[in-house]
RNA sequence: CGCGGAGUGGAGCAGUCCGGUAGCUCGUCGGGCUCAUAACCCGAAGGUCGUAGGUUCAAAUCCUGCCUCCGCAACCA
């Protein structure tokens, strides 16, 4: 069998997955499940690169070892890709021994060669980041990926000779425009990078530990990408006892990566490679990134986005084609609910699920689930055949290219066709003669054949519907090789579950957004919590009562003229009316006020706010940013007093 | 002139490289059908292709100016 290595970049577990990832390490899967199906013998990995000082300093702020931490987030990412069926062959975790003693190998001998030397480095350090940036590099003394400050740094450092390939690499991405895909980003990556001249990559750290250590320096451990990007060999046991999985897999077929890091991997990468004395991987495949809608809004509604919350509540297919399905290659696309909720719906639900129903339906109820033999043609039926089987081929060279979208839509024009094709030929009314039995079971027996295409057709994306739908069909698992028009003599089919449940979109909106609010205000009122100020020092009864409070009817009330806060007042006191002012115009506006009755103290010695007299002050609560006023039941008597 | 992306019927996009009848999905409206998950099928409405100029027989597409919008973020797949 042919070996076909896919790779997904390896995550830093230094916080739950988004969705995003899953994008990713669907695409991936997909991928890896065409390939086994069309025969080839697939290793499929994915994995985590878990040092550097951002885990070590998560770690310590949550007091545990960094090993521990990341233990506890490698579980979470585990269980996600289970619960999203990704089918990977291998996990790779870069604090695995073999991976780490693997790396110590790989520096060694990049040093023994020369291609490591020692030096001092100096520079402007993001933590967050994990950047080293020029001081030419700098934007406002920031960091110009993410505008946080960086700290100055000075180090002894390990670097590795860059430059020495360039010409190497320069030659093998010109003689294989197949390396990068899309083209577009290579030329980037030539015209930013490589044209004006590699520098030499900083590869060592002294400032943290939790890394590979540098076996022949104490102190030194190994920085990010020779730690890195290695996974993809040393997962095949490259440097260990037994190279023979790295004999049979290597060079990788496909490195799956997000755009911002196609640099790494079409650079550095190929020259560790050559430095080492390896071949280059066959493809870098730089996806677009699927991007939250609605910018800030999308932390508010983070608990949706949520890839765990969303299989659980819309199902791991539906999410896994909307996944595939979304992202055009070579842009970005957008998550947002309304969107999947659509896609749900109309693709999934009306197209795909409805046109299995019915056509299962009309089995049972014409023929009692089981069609004859004996079956009439026409030429229509050609047109549904052909289709099937240019969709066929279609699809399968855009999943060459990893072109899912592309692929799926195939599929739904095949999907189309055949909704199309029971109008055409009228099922029911063709039930109503018995003479007609024979075109009647044709037409059914070729809407199975349809939907046994394309229940093949989606198995690498949706695994789990392609069972369901054979199941319903009488079939079991199939070949690829059975897409063939006609290969099944019969069908005998059983009426199941729905496939795709119907959203009922609006109603599901609402709901998030209730649960987004209702979230919302549990974490406000966490944080208000938070800040409650101290109680103050205990007072005896007489200083209580020495405050004069009243309830007092708002007369009028008016904004103060060039103040942004202030509110002018006639307060009604019983015995005499007031002029208050009060610092809640940001919160209140007149009409809010007039006619309330609030709590007022009453012996308050007059200011001047603005130039206007105040002759109290009206109460109100500190709540968050802003004030809520202490209003009390209309029906109580102005004047009256409060204690 | 910080960088990058984008302005095409109600929404989301294709078309722009290589000028020549403006296309797709969703939505809306009308019709058909009744097998089916109020699903399916057909049809229609709806676009000065951001704007002002220029080149051309002809511009969404090429050139120039201007305007507007978005991201520069979660820790980045």
């Amino acid at each position: 069998m042919k070996p076909f290595y896919i790779t997904t970049p390896i995550y830093y577990p230094s916080d739950k997955l988004h969705i995003g990832h899953s994008y990713s390490t669907v695409s991936a899967d997909a991928e890896a499940r065409y390939k086994r199906l069309r025969g080839y013998d697939v290793m499929f990995l994915t994995g985590t690169d878990e040092h550097g000082q951002k885990i070590a300093r998560l770690a310590e702020k949550k007091g545990v070892t960094p090993q521990e931490y990341v233990d506890e987030i490698v579980a979470g990412i585990k269980e996600l890709w289970k619960k999203l069926n990704i089918s990977n062959d291998r996990f790779i975790r870069t604090t695995d021994e073999q991976h780490v003693r693997a790396v110590q190998k790989i520096f060694k001998q990049l040093y023994d060669q020369g291609d490591i030397y020692k030096n001092v480095y100096e520079g402007h350090y993001c933590t967050p980041c994990e950047s080293f940036w020029g001081e030419h590099q700098l934007v406002d003394g920031k960091c110009p990926d993410c505008g946080r400050p960086v700290e100055l740094a000075k180090e002894e450092s390990y670097f590795f000779r860059l430059s020495k390939y360039q010409d190497q690499l320069v030659a093998h991405l010109e003689a294989h425009p197949e390396f990068c895909s899309p083209q577009s980003r290579l030329n980037e990556m030539m015209n930013n990078f490589i044209k004006p001249g590699l520098e030499d990559l900083c590869v060592s750290r002294t400032t943290f530990s939790w890394g590979v250590p540098v076996t022949f320096d104490e102190g030194h451990v190994v920085y990010v990408w020779i730690d890195a990007l290695s996974n993809y060999i040393t997962a095949m046991g490259y440097g260990s006892d037994d190279e023979s999985d790295f004999a049979k897999y290597w060079p990788a077929d496909v490195h799956l990566v997000g755009k911002e890091i196609v640099r790494f991997h079409t650079i550095i990468w190929p020259i560790m490679l050559m430095a080492l004395g390896l071949p280059l991987p066959k493809k870098v495949f730089g996806h677009g990134w699927l991007l939250l809608d609605g910018g800030k809004m999308s932390k508010s509604k983070g608990n949706v986005v949520d890839p765990v919350v969303l299989c659980d509540r819309y199902g791991v297919d539906a999410i896994r084609y909307y996944l595939l399905r979304e992202v055009p290659f070579g842009s970005d696309g957008i998550f947002n609910n309304e969107a999947l909720f659509n896609r749900i719906n109309s693709d999934l639900a009306n197209d795909l699920g409805n046109l299995l129903s019915r056509t299962v339906a009309m089995t049972e109820k014409y023929f009692n689930g089981v069609l004859p033999t004996e079956r009439e043609a026409a030429p229509l039926d050609d047109e549904l055949k052909v289709l099937a089987e240019a969709v066929v081929k279609q699809y399968e060279s855009d999943m060459d290219e990893m072109l899912f979208p592309n692929a799926l839509s195939q599929v739904w024009q095949l999907i189309s066709r055949a909704n199309k094709y029971i109008d055409e030929t009228m099922p029911w009314a063709l039930a109503k003669d018995e003479a007609n039995k024979p075109r009647l079971a044709a037409v059914l027996y070729n809407l199975c054949e349809a939907l046994r295409m394309v229940a093949l057709l989606i198995e690498p994306a949706m695994p789990d519907t392609t069972g369901k739908m054979l199941e319903q069909l009488g079939l079991t698992h199939q070949p690829w090789d059975a897409l063939v028009w006609g290969k099944e003599e019969s069908y005998s089919v059983k009426k199941g579950d729905v496939l795709f449940p119907r959203i009922d979109i609006p109603a599901e909106l609402a709901r998030i957004e209730a649960e987004a609010a209702e979230k919302a205000a549990a974490a406000a009122q966490a944080e208000a919590a938070k800040n409650v100020p101290e109680i103050m020092d205990e007072i005896d009864f007489d200083t209580f009562c020495s405050m004069d409070l009243r309830a007092a009817k708002i007369l009028s009330c008016e904004p103060v003229p060039k103040s942004k806060k202030l509110l002018k007042m006639q307060v009604d006191l019983g015995r005499e009316t007031r002029q208050v002012v009060s610092g809640i115009a940001q919160w209140y506006k007149p009409d809010d006020l007039i006619g309330k009755t609030v709590t007022f103290v009453a012996n308050l010695k007059p200011a001047k706010l603005c130039g206007v007299e105040s002759q109290g002050m009206i109460l109100a609560a500190d709540h968050g940013d802003a004030a809520k006023v202490l209003f009390l039941d209309s029906d109580i008597a102005p004047g009256s007093p409060i204690r």
